[in-house]
DNA sequence: TTGCATATTTGGACCGGTCCATTTTCTGTC
DNA sequence: GACAGAAAATGGACCGGTCCAAATATGCAA
């Protein structure tokens, strides 16, 4: 079993020559063929084992035209909120036979590079955009040649490319109705960009209008980091109608609002109720213990996963959008206002 | 341009013949050759970016005997520290005409398989792996056919595989003595397991000792979770020498320990000063605001590519220990004590 | 024992690149 | 215009698998 490193890995003919068969005979066995007769297949099992073979995973590839390999790209590896999406992703491929490649957008994006291209390279037989990437111009292109699935995200829309993500409207309307069922009249938003942002202010700014507080609706722009989500709070609390809710579009933004609202002196939940969105690992914290909404994004994986399952089978058809029911995560950081 | 998903995708061949040259020539220009006509070069060129033709991996690394490809395998994804240190490793990894493949060892263990074996099968030029592994013993094999570098962890200690990570010696004593600067004399270390748990428990009780406050050490073991760091933090300060001053394992534990002083109505850092260790992106949120230890992960990024790149020259040897030198970043949870 | 149907096994063509030994095409010189 | 030497271009053998048509082995009935 001693080998060294520049000594290259055994191949299928290695193991054959060993049992005393054919490569052809090898490969029937490793594929689980019923065709073989059980000493023949004891010898091959047998010398696998004593040669420590893997296959090769480029010859198999290239020869099967198919990678069994799927690619995922993930926008940025600091916004944590796609791991248990990677975890409902990865349970259904694996049940199938498909491996997982990562990659993250913004580390190659350095290069001016299309970020996807590497799995091009490889021959990925499907590809997950995981959450809005920096640069969907390229996608197009791609998703003419494999089936894509973008996850977490509403864009980029493409003829062919399905979208799974969790629903935006029942989130944000969920937050809303939470609230203002708590007391609430004066509910301030820190907004978003990009579709997801449109999609939970509209539905923020709907709900208000149904329950007769469109007066009461407050809404600021962000761009979704904790430090605009500080700077957006800060602006809020100063105003003379001080709102006593903010429901932020995520729940970095929320950090964000904590943060402002301990520097004003406000107490979170007694003086401001502060609501995220995506139900991160930060907001499990004990020490932020953050209301916010869980996206599902576990369902999210399993609902992409099976989108490209689908089309591996050859499903043909449009783009879909499948949406996941979030759900209320009620925390720490909501509380009935203080009558004032 | 028009193209189907159903249709293959463009071979060296393919461009041959529209370039009107053999399929060597194209990969000459392809592979940069200065021996090619310029008039030819270009017309492969165009045909290249006509056919939007991209170089098949698998193909490639069969016949080159390598994949310009490296393997990442993460601990876990949930704990965000490594994402500097990817980015370290990338930059000097891309600079080199390599690709990184990530992969985490949770999502896959499920399966009882071992965790690099996909990166075994695709063949990858060398291995890094971040992190304290969930099971090691599988590395030993791995590390008898290519380069492998663990990064940011101290184990295991094998022939012939680098280790590359922060001096904690020197990081907890940074700490340890910051504390003692402020004043703090009674001092308590929520530790941690592993090799590098015991190497900051080891150094924080040296400097202590050096400091002639042996008997104001108190240490407490934990699990380096944040339930963990909670827990023993209520314990710690429900004694009777209560202490001034907590040195967390690692960040999470410290997020732990701020909310149990927050829940003893202890104000950070009035009454207790926290510390933790990595520098995480959480220690840097507004409302955290967490004194830790830098671990220099972009440096030991850089340094596991080093490591990998020499030995991609040939560089043989026994696995050294290479030391970042981490620093202290002082923020908002430590201050002198309350003098009492 | 032979013959035939069925069960196993095998050689060899491919997959799409790289690379080297050879062939073909240029240059410049006489 | 012929010719040597250099420069440019090419065919074909590989890399390590899969897969299919063809070859061989086995079992059973006659």
């Amino acid at each position: 079993m001693e080998r060294s490193m520049s000594m290259r890995p055994p191949t299928i003919r290695d193991v054959a020559d060993r049992a005393g068969v054919s490569k052809s005979l090898v490969s029937l066995v490793l594929r689980g063929s019923e065709q073989v007769r059980p000493e023949k297949r004891e010898a091959v099992l047998r010398a696998v084992r004593e040669l420590g073979y893997r296959p090769n995973a480029a010859a198999r590839s290239l020869s099967e035209q198919r990678t069994r390999t799927v690619g995922v790209l993930l926008n940025d590896l600091r916004n944590p909120w796609f791991v248990d999406m990677l975890e409902g992703l990865n349970s259904l491929l694996h049940d199938n036979g498909l491996h997982m490649l990562l990659a993250d957008a913004r580390l190659n994006r350095r290069t001016g590079q299309d970020p996807a291209g590497p799995f091009l390279d490889l021959r990925v037989d499907g590809l997950v955009v995981v959450g809005t990437l920096p640069d969907p111009a390229a996608l197009g292109a791609v998703a003419e040649r494999l089936p894509v699935v973008v996850a977490g995200a509403r864009e980029p829309t493409l003829p062919g490319v399905d979208i799974v993500v969790n629903d935006d409207e029942r989130g944000a309307r969920l937050v809303t109705e939470h609230l203002i069922g708590l007391g609430h009249r004066r509910i301030a938003h820190i907004a978003g960009y990009g579709a997801v942002g449109e999609l939970r202010r509209r539905s923020f700014e709907a709900t208000m209008r149904e329950h007769g507080l469109a007066d009461e609706a407050v809404v600021e722009s962000s761009d979704m980091t904790e430090e605009g989500g500080y700077r957006t709070t800060v602006r809020l609390l100063s105003r003379a109608d001080r709102p006593t809710a903010v429901f932020a579009v995520n729940d970095i933004a929320a950090i964000g609002a904590l943060s402002a609202a301990e520097e004003s002196g406000l107490r979170v939940p007694r003086d401001l109720s502060v609501v995220g969105y995506d139900n991160t690992s930060i907001a499990r914290l004990r020490h932020v213990w953050l209301t916010t909404v869980d996206n599902a994004s576990h369902e999210v994986g399993r609902r992409a996963a099976r989108c490209l399952l689908d089309r591996f089978e050859g499903a043909g058809g449009a783009g879909e959008l499948h949406l996941a029911k979030p759900t209320l995560e009620i925390r720490g950081s909501t509380a009935p206002p203080v009558v004032g």
